[in-house]
RNA sequence: CGCGGGGUGGAGCAGUCUGGAAGCUCGUCGGGCUCAUAACCCGAAGGUCGUAGGUUCAAAUCCUACCCCCGCAA
């Protein structure tokens, strides 16, 4: 099959490979528009860019793949098939009909659920039990194809933004040319989506990782597995953040010593205990035992390690704009 | 030239501004105490202070260049 492949990050690479690996002849392969990026200000070039390069396939990166010299020059590849995985540009009309078979979307998720963005972040944050990747044939709006195969699989208790996003990776590259295969084959099946079961997710920000330790403990592991490696949960330690990259949720009553079982509960974001290798933080309800952390401008580290180089006591909070005091008990004449 | 933090025994940090004996909390090894211990006490080993130059009687500390790690921003 002549396909032309749409992807940018990791995540497609896998499928991109996937389908030269099973054969296929990738005529060309459309990218985001390389940037400026990472800490000096060196162009770097999209994942798929990368792979394309080193497959020897044609590149193409527009702004806006829209604009009708665009959809022009796609048009002279004459595509049996368009494979779009992760691409972050929203295709048109005359892009989706203009291959001799159609557009196959890789969505990470099993739909109709987490159409849009991020879903595998979501299904993380979210607890889901299980997830899995879908692929359809696109149509004009967001995720809403008839879809043609779904596999899906089972959440780890440990389960991380990276570690779902790998496996729903290689899972989504290996469903893509079963799918393919069966669209040439002519036994694909298209079966249109529920839309009343539909539910849509938003793009990450930055700025959700910071970490609101009024939510429940259990909330708050599963937002920083889920942010886990980008952008990662964090909070603020005086007027550094501090990102958490690991915790675990302690039990109020069992993770504490006698003396501190009957004390009211901490303001969220107080620190209740520090141990040699152990620091739990008040949550709104449970705590939040802290694993690995890391501090701005230096390595992430164990919480042991941490706790070695810094005096953190019982009492102390974390937050934005908080300076490192201690909290000043209400009734203390009690 | 986007902004900024950092590289000091095995780990995490202090010391750098105001040059002048290598420090702190741990770990490791040996010994002691103890019914026992991740607790406590005593002792020991272990460091080219990122690299290369320079200034100086003297540099972890001041100057110059470079390497590496990291946070923000994008």
């Amino acid at each position: 099959m002549r396909i032309i492949f749409m992807g940018t990050p990791d995540f497609s690479v896998g499928t991109l490979e996937a389908l030269i690996e099973a054969g296929h002849e990738i005529v060309l392969a459309v990218t985001q528009p390389d940037k400026p990026k990472g800490r000096g200000k060196a162009v770097q070039f999209s994942p798929v860019k990368e792979a394309a390069l080193a497959h020897k396939i044609p590149v193409y990166q527009p702004k806006r793949v829209r604009e009708p010299e665009c959809v022009a020059y796609l048009r002279t590849f004459v595509p049996d098939l368009i494979v779009v995985v992760a691409f972050g540009q929203i295709l048109t009309k005359e892009i989706l009909e203009m291959p001799k078979y159609c557009c196959v979307n890789v969505h990470a998720s099993l739909l109709p659920k987490y159409r849009g963005a991020a879903p595998i972040q979501w299904a993380v944050i979210n607890g889901e039990k299980v997830t899995g990747v879908t692929t359809m044939r696109m149509d004009e709006g967001i995720d809403t194809g008839d879809m043609i195969m779904k596999t899906e699989g089972p959440l780890s208790p440990e389960e991380t933004g990276g570690s779902l996003f790998d496996r729903l990776s290689e899972a989504g590259a290996k469903l893509c040319v079963e799918t393919v295969k069966a669209i040439e084959d002519g036994t694909a099946e298209y079966t249109p989506q529920n839309h009343q079961e539909a539910t849509h997710t938003t793009m990450i920000k930055k700025q959700m990782g910071e970490i609101d330790f009024a939510k429940t403990a259990e909330e708050i592991e599963r937002l920083i597995r889920g942010l886990n490696p980008w952008p990662s949960a964090y909070t603020f330690w005086g007027d550094k953040t501090l990102k958490i990259w690991k915790a675990s949720v302690v039990e109020e009553a069992s993770g504490l010593a006698g003396e501190n079982k009957k004390a009211n509960p901490s303001i969220p974001g107080t620190i209740v205990q520090v141990g040699k290798d152990s620091l739990l933080v008040q949550t709104g309800k449970g705590l939040l035992s802290l694993k690995e952390v890391q501090l701005e401008g230096k390595k992430r580290m164990d919480i042991a390690s941490f706790l070695r180089g810094y005096s953190l006591e019982k009492g102390l909070r974390f937050g934005k704009f908080l300076p490192v005091t201690p909290e000043i008990p209400k009734d203390i004449n009690k």
